[in-house]
DNA sequence: ATGAAAGCGCTAACAG
DNA sequence: CTGTTAGCGCTTTCAT
């Protein structure tokens, strides 16, 4: 009567039903141990470690995702950083999406044929997007923030300014970054240091001017307003910036840009005008990306831990997700993470010459 | 007598079912025709083509994942090629994953903790991966090539030397691009070019040397052997290589370099030699990576759609991990994508000192 | 050319 | 603290 229909079972994966058997337990029980859900006598969670280890069980995403209901995607939002960092940006959440088990979707939010950021997030929204992660200096535009913490969405600033209000956000102490490292210049015997301030609407610039303002201060140093140029973060605007610097009479013996890539627009302007680097300027940079060890001489640089950053957002954005109810305790979180001074080749002591005592 | 227990369903999101009513068939006939397959009325296909759309359906991908048994993840290896080389090669691959509904896992081939390319890539294929993107040098190896074939997954090389015999790829004609670009050096005027080889692993380095050479040899030009130096497609090789070739006397008045971060480093070199680019010194690259439009000048250089082969490898993986069968009929399948000549600021004729007739 | 039934592997909801 | 039951949205297999 009953002709058994085939079955389907296609991979040999195993799966939590196997577990369960092995275990002497029902698959619940597997999954609360899997899902880390309390009540759970230890013993049993034991055991079904155990089996969990001897078939080398993996829970499969795709049952999970459906099962669950939850759309298991969070979008990365970009406005053109540079490459370098958005380079080590991806990898870092990639990695970590891979150990969460999520998907990561990309998104430029600059100049998208007439769609406006705004446009693209609601869009991502309404298809379902809980999750946001944010590099500068999207990451400290208020008013994006807003838009999806007000659809209950989740957002996580990576290096914004400051912490906001609301979000999580993940960052380092930018101003006493800058503080060590204008600092660690004027160790060096350093007394006219120029510097290259990044894009305005970065709030991380001014906190970084601001570090290198307090410390020259602090040594009793005057600033020569002549020898704090506007940049922008880009390469080209090293340059200028570094022209303007270099023209400056008498010239800075040494020059702190705000990132590596207008430490190396400044290292190459140097080179253009027949300084050497570091004997006749000391270039320092910010970031440690990797072209800061590309350039010749390597750059000395605060190195700021990019990929450990976005990827402690995207396991943030994962564990928020999961624990859909009270979002709003954990998600005024800011993690602050440790920067390092890296010193490379780039910088030594003024020469003689140009150490003008008095 | 039933009672009836609440049902689960979240997400508002319309279903199969629900485009299945609207068009007045069975969900069965839906599926086909998302999935493309043959045999279906096109009356009936247009209706529920329009019931999609009407309701604005989208396929969930986990049921589908889970249904068909499938894993669409698919893994991208790389071994260290250059950091603005890799952000385009992700960007170029994540928005087409995300088209394509795959999920991509980004793995490092290089020196994991005593962990080979190969012990990486067989523990990724008993995970149950069964497409894997390879970028250069990779998909140079014919052993890793061979790995991955012999345990019948699908492998796209992307940017090879040569179409390998067996499985997909996709590539420019580097020599004919070589050939392009000093046929124009040669054409503004030069004689005496230098030319900087990249990492002789890479098949695609001595394709670019090969068009070099028999572009100078139409022109009926000899090459000097000392202007011809060894780099590894790096900043810093470049930086040495082009130190070599401009300590030849005579010294060359424009040097080719085979990518865009020897080409900077050219740049810088010549900088540091206080010779001006493009008048005392012609320089091109090859690749047009952002770092390209980043110095100054920007450089003139062959533009490589990286970002467009990676995406088309990541289309043709999904298509081929779909397709199950025939699986080699497809696989030699090799896609040559347009290059094209971008002439920027680092160019110009020799000036007149520099030219000696005869 | 179309549909009905079953079930992919997992978890929500409700007992016990 | 643990198990039972139903069902997530889709595709397979088989029948019509």
């Amino acid at each position: 009567m009953s002709a058994s229909r085939p079955r389907r079972r296609q991979s040999g994966q195993p799966t939590i039903s196997d577990v369960a058997r092995e275990a002497n337990c029902s698959p619940m029980t597997v999954s609360r141990v899997i899902n880390d859900e309390a009540g759970v006598r230890s013993a049993t969670r034991e055991a079904v470690l155990k089996a969990i280890k001897k078939l080398d069980y993996r829970p499969n995403r795709a049952a999970r995702s459906l099962a669950a209901g939850e759309q298991q995607r969070i979008a990365l939002l970009y406005d053109n950083p540079s490459t370098a960092y958005l380079a080590e940006f991806l990898m870092g959440a990639l990695e970590e999406a891979n150990r969460s088990g999520l998907q990561v979707v990309v998104q430029s939010v600059a100049d998208t044929d007439g769609e406006t950021g705004r446009d693209i997030i609601s869009r991502l929204i309404s298809s379902g997007f809980r999750g946001f992660i944010l590099p500068p200096p999207l990451s400290d535009d208020q008013s994006i923030l807003d838009l999806i913490l007000d659809h209950g969405a989740i957002a996580i600033a990576v290096g914004p300014g400051a912490a906001s209000g609301n979000g999580a956000s993940v960052l380092i102490d930018e101003f006493q970054a800058a503080y060590d490292m204008t600092s660690h210049i004027i160790g060096l015997g350093h007394r006219r240091i120029g510097f290259i301030v990044g894009n305005p609407q970065q709030v991380a610039s001014s906190l970084r001017l601001d570090g290198f303002r307090k410390a020259m201060e602090d040594a009793g140093l005057e600033i020569d307003d002549r020898l704090v140029a506007q940049g922008r973060f880009t390469y080209r605007s090293g340059m200028d910036a570094a022209e303007k610097l270099l023209s400056v009479d008498p010239r800075p013996t040494a020059i702190f840009a705000s990132n590596d890539d207008m430490a190396a627009a400044t290292v190459a302007m140097a080179h253009r005008r027949h300084l050497e680097v570091p004997t006749d300027l000391t270039v320092c940079g910010f970031d440690d990306t990797d072209l800061a060890r590309s350039v010749w001489p390597e750059l000395t640089t605060i190195r700021q831990p990019i990929r450990e950053m976005t990827a402690w957002a995207v396991r943030t954005a994962a564990t928020m997700l999961r624990g859909k109810r009270g979002a709003s305790s954990a998600s005024t979180e800011a993690h602050i993470m440790p920067y390092e001074l890296v010193r490379r080749d780039s910088d030594t002591a003024p020469s003689l010459l140009q150490r003008r005592p008095g």
